[in-house]
DNA sequence: ATGAAAGCGCTAACAC
DNA sequence: GTGTTAGCGCTTTCAT
């Protein structure tokens, strides 16, 4: 029976017949049930003789059985499978999350499969494939109204779902991410103790509403009010999340500001990277001219030049812990946390020009779980 | 039936059952076959009456029908789902590579997984999830030889699978690469024609048998060969594939080699730039004091300082004909070739010190099949 | 043009 | 302890 011999040249590779656990039952001696009973071990009690146990193991190595996945999920109805939505791969701080994310899941026994999807429309195909069941659960972003809409309706369907980097949508799906607003203050802060009142924030520029981007914002205004400094919407610029976008965003900025600013607060540490591109091109001198901070942590910022004064995001744990949350949801555990907002830290390096002051300072602010912001300056 | 209120505090989020094809055919009074058969639309002939077809439709969208992946698997045998297993996500070159991967894979109805995994054990444990029929082909790097093995056992339990980046291990495991001997060679022979004799290679210290540093490496040597310059074991380095490694790998290089090298090829962009790190560091100028150029042509090239002189790969290209390839494969239909190697091109910019003789001049390998080597001098 | 019926390979409840 | 049995939801002949 198993012996299909590829006859001819008619090609169509003909899938040889993989093997089942029928055929480990036929070479142990046993029944298909006790196969099956074998394999998925510690179910509670281990109601099989430790000989008919051996039989089955040594059976189904030498026929190299591997259990049938659809099969298995179709029965289960799971299949410890999880879905990461990410907005984009190119920068590698998802790299940091992801692998981070595959190692919390593959320690409780699931697998992660990664979607990037770098726009709503993406990102809305991404969740639509998630309709099937072929995934137990999924990771998301928030960003836009109907991209929520989508989350709600999956979530509705039974699937569990946690948003990363974004507030918490609805109380059954919890959020995991990084204190984005109080980083602003800090970087802003920053700047400000350095000295400087004209501080310009280059950002993304997302069409949607979009809480990262606010909450950067938000700290950043929160930090000037506290020092006294008007907010001027001269000095916000957006341009593409990435290296090219910023230094269009930077030369649109010193193009159409009026007085130039002393200081820039970047979206994160790729846009840092095309902010001092410009500056340079320009003849700007950085941290002389204009002093700079990125936002991310990523480790490139240790490489380039002047080397980047940064926030610095837990971003192991960040993915780590999305995960955590995605899984006790999955397994009926309700998470400790609606939402579970992680610090950020000041990484002083050269491009705020503060390096005299004190060289790789690092300032954290407090973990918090949902009470108003504060930050230890 | 459907109705199964959640009762009580019970907890266990019951998974209300989904809509099966069934509830459809129901809702629309006809029978479950019918419902899949029009479901799936043009199987040949399209034996069904538009009406039912429309009510049939109707009902599915208004009980927001998604098909059950599992038993639809199980039932054809296949999954339409591809994996990919890449060294790394910290590189936005393969972010490139999997975004091109991505939409090749979409236009063709299948799905694509992505795995990274950093070392070998990682890429066996990733290969070894691949056998229980979740994934309908894979594409992998080749690297070891246990790596090989265990992709030959896949393919010959009816997966099939491309090789990415390095050479086809048998005839029925085609691979799609870029010709990185050819890219090694034209690395050196641009820093050899502006002058230089004293040429240093840092490269990926991968401790196995690795066909992508091998070949740039061959590449290297050759260019010296021809320009009759003996190669010198001591101007060769290696260190971890990641910025820092690459600092490192500089550092001891300097510290080691007696007389210095006037320039350097570096293994990748990211290798590249850790190496400028070190060289400042050292209160060398590049291009002044050491020439550099990099490998890859990513974007972050461009925007570092100096811009880096690179070898830019058909990133896009790569990914896409990697999956067509592979597609070809599950398909059924023959690839048209056995190894598919894509040419490289010489980006000039100023790590290299040649700006003065030509601004971002552009010079390209020839396509190739598997040929001898040859590149347009 | 449509329906009935037979499994795909597995898990788990229940019998012995 | 081990085997029997009943499906999971779908695709796909084969009748009608």
């Amino acid at each position: 029976v198993n012996t299909r011999i590829r006859k001819g040249r008619s090609a169509r590779p003909a899938a040889k017949r993989a093997v089942t656990s029928h055929d480990v039952a036929n070479a142990a001696g046993v029944s298909q049930a006790t196969v099956s009973l074998v394999l998925n071990g510690a179910r509670g009690n281990i109601r099989v003789s430790s000989m008919t146990r051996d039989r089955v193991l040594a059976a189904a190595a030498a026929l190299g059985y591997a259990p049938n996945q659809a099969a298995r999920n179709l029965r289960r109805r799971s299949t410890k499978v999880i879905t990461l939505i990410l907005p984009t791969l190119d920068n590698p701080y998802f790299a940091e999350v992801v692998v981070a994310a595959q190692t919390a899941a593959r320690a409780r026994g699931f697998t992660i499969q990664v979607s990037p999807a770098r726009d709503e429309q993406a990102e809305l195909e991404a969740l639509a494939t998630l309709r099937g069941s072929g995934t137990d659960g999924f990771v998301a972003s928030g960003r836009s109204g109907a991209v929520i809409d989508e989350i709600r309706e999956l979530v509705a369907r039974g699937l569990k779902a946690v948003v990363l980097q974004d507030h918490s949508p609805d109380t059954d799906i919890p959020s995991v991410r990084v204190d984005l607003e109080a980083g602003g203050y800090l970087a802003t802060m920053h700047l400000i103790s350095l000295g400087h009142r004209r501080i310009a924030h280059i950002a993304d520029e997302l069409p949607y509403s979009n809480r990262p981007r606010e909450d950067r914002f938000d700290g950043y205004r929160r930090a000037l009010a506290e020092a006294g400094i008007p907010y001027q919407p001269a000095l916000l610029a957006t341009g593409h999340n990435s290296f090219a976008g910023a230094a269009a965003a930077t030369e649109s900025l010193f193009r159409s500001c009026g007085e130039p600013p002393t200081a820039i607060f970047a979206y994160n540490d790729q846009m840092a990277i095309g902010v001092v591109h410009t500056l340079t091109g320009r003849g700007l001198r950085v941290p002389d001219d204009v002093a700079l901070v990125g936002f991310d942590g990523i480790a490139i910022g240790k490489f380039v030049s002047p080397e980047l004064t940064t926030i610095d995001h837990p971003r192991e744990e960040l993915g780590r812990r999305a995960i955590e949350t995605l899984l006790d949801l999955i397994e009926g555990k309700r998470p400790a946390r609606r939402e579970l907002v992680l610090p950020v830290g000041l990484v002083v390096r050269q491009s705020c020009g503060a390096a005299s002051h004190a060289s790789a300072t690092i300032q954290r602010t407090r973990d918090r779980k949902a009470d108003p912001l504060r930050t230890r300056k």
